[in-house]
DNA sequence: GATGAATGAGCATTCATTCAT
DNA sequence: AATGAATGAATGCTCATTCAT
């Protein structure tokens, strides 16, 4: 019988418990604040328990980190399936991104910041988890990029831009717009999308739309 | 005679000191790893005198932020006033923003990063300095803003977008390579720039290439 | 049938197993840093199987002594039982003592540290065991004392003292010397014995000869 | 005026304070069961303060080991002074030995069993102390053989071994006995004294009567 | 008999901040 | 203005031990 088998789940079970709890209190104190004392309490373990699924503090942020990370790879492969012309699956992707914000910014923020600050300030905990990330980064880009390469080729871009480094001046403007999201303090910004009763996604479209549509 | 002032001065000049130490040990060391005594050691104050100087160890590092947002908003001044094609204009600040990033990434770090994480970890300690960084910030914007209305004005920029929320795309562009730059992980997009034998700058020109000559 | 006694045999063996996953933990990484975890581990039990065989740490490490003290007892059984002049049989016991050193210093730190320290470090856990270690302890230097009776006996040693006292002392030059076995430290003595080209058996030897042949 | 000197005055008396909380301490309840806390507590010091005078446990625990050695040291030092017989200054850097012993256990005990017990357990921290601590260890040895030297020439002392090797074996004797002392456990050996009416500075005189008086 | 998940008291250490001088 | 000794709360982490299965 899966003796094995339900022992894991229950393990990934309760390390999801875990990170439920860090995930909420990051989310309400911030990341430094936030003690492996108090997640503890939230996921109603001891502290010591935590530290039999997660060998240290960076490693269990590192892991929210992989999380988010895997939940947009998951969804951009189920839209790269879709059929849909490479200008669309391009702009759902983005969307997808934005949408993972609004519901859970400090996934989001965990996904951008943390293992980003200065590599000095990350020590090396858990290669493993940093190696995962970094791979599931670099798909994630190449994703973008394949459904580029599909749009020139079916039409739906127009653009003079070598599909690569037209990919990365959509990460680089998404990567923006979730500081822009991270960041409440921003307030001109705010205040200009409400100016012309605009909102993120609208302006992804618009931003997207020029850079789909250059002329020869 | 100017007592007080001289008086001023030196007080300016002290702080400009302190500054200057934690900026090069956040080099060295990162955030939260630097500490006050460091600090204090590198600029050959007393620990205590720190606190003569900067209410607390927040006051210190929106300090430096100040300082970076000051610097830049000094150069898109002068940008400004130079009798250039708006988008020039644009594209010189953009060039000065890069730049600043490659001379001192701390400083950058700083205007990104601290005070924004999440505004729980920012606890309210000197009101006015948070103000001027807010103020500062959006100065910053509006002087984009000003520069790609010359633009249009004058005919080098030819967009069908609002320059307001032109100028928050370029922002948003510029804030995603910051972060690029300040994440040494993200191998992939390096990858692709050494591919195409492009750097920053060269990308950012292409960006704003795009976007300024939008057929109609 | 020996049902019992089959049984008594494979829990001897079992602790014996722990027991030595132990000596060789120690051994590698001192006696503090060794973790009942890792000792489970290395005699491939689970943790909580070595609390069925020893009550506690403490008394886990107490065996080790013991067996350590076992082990010698029985050495000098045996040499007793040899037909030699008594000078000899004490001279083979110091031997042997010294061979234990170099074969296992765990063994013997174990045998002259632990359960030695304070005994405020040492809180009763097993009594027992504690007690037999005693009487190990006084029965091996019974049996140095019975060595050097029959030397006087014999006329292979001449000495004013008392041969209970000058067990003792022997007993202490064989402290002594394991004290200097266990520390690195102790450069200066190694120097000496390097320059006449000695060893530890050589100077115990010279350390008898003059005990042994006192002028009367 | 000596301002630095009174200040360093002050420093070294609230070294001392603290070393002192940590030797009743330890004689309280043993070596790693006193912990940092308690002997802050002890010094009426914080926690805190502990460590503007010693940089870790380690540290302080190792300058309990120097002071000890210190003091024997400048004793011997003393001894050697006086206008004696070779032998008899011998005896009294012994007797001198054995009654620090008996006045301060903890002292003795830092010195014989901390940072000897295995060098595993021992991390280097405050390489200084390391260091002077052998070289003490040196200087004692020496400061023996130089007595012994005195001792051959003067005729007192007659032997026919080497004075270093004599001074290892006294050294070994003076450690056997050091771990006597320390262990309450050999109900035998002091029941042995007892019989004969006996001390361990009259059995150490016994020791170095045999040594001293070899038939030639 | 064996397991291993869970515990939680315990500890060393750090560091921003204060304040008497 | 400057100092630097003192603080003490806070934190990450360890590990012997227990107990339900």
């Amino acid at each position: 019988m899966g003796k094995t088998e339900r022992k894991e789940r229950e393990r990934k079970r309760r390390k999801d418990r875990i990170l439920n709890a860090a995930i909420s209190l990051i989310e309400e104190k911030g990341f430094e604040k936030t003690t492996m004392e108090e997640i503890a309490e939230r996921a109603e373990f001891s502290k010591g328990t935590l530290y039999l699924y997660y060998n240290d503090k960076s490693s269990l942020f590192q892991a929210i980190k992989k999380r988010a990370l895997k939940y947009l790879h998951d969804q951009f492969l189920q839209i790269l399936q879709k059929d849909l012309p490479g200008a669309k699956l391009v702009h759902e992707m983005m969307i997808t991104f934005l949408d993972l914000i609004h519901e859970n910014a400090t996934f989001t923020k965990a996904m951008m910041l943390y293992g980003k600050k200065s590599e000095q300030e990350v020590e090396a905990t858990d290669g493993t988890i940093q190696e995962d990330c970094i791979q599931l980064e670099n798909e994630l880009l190449m994703l973008i990029v394949r459904s580029l390469q599909i749009g020139v080729q079916d039409g739906s871009i127009n653009t003079k831009l070598d599909p690569k480094l037209l990919a990365l001046q959509i990460g680089f403007q998404m990567n923006g717009m979730i500081q822009f999201c991270l960041t409440g303090s921003n307030k001109k910004g705010l205040q200009i999308l409400d100016e012309k009763n605009m909102d993120l996604p609208d302006l992804m479209e618009q931003f997207l739309q020029t850079q789909f549509s250059q002329a020869g």
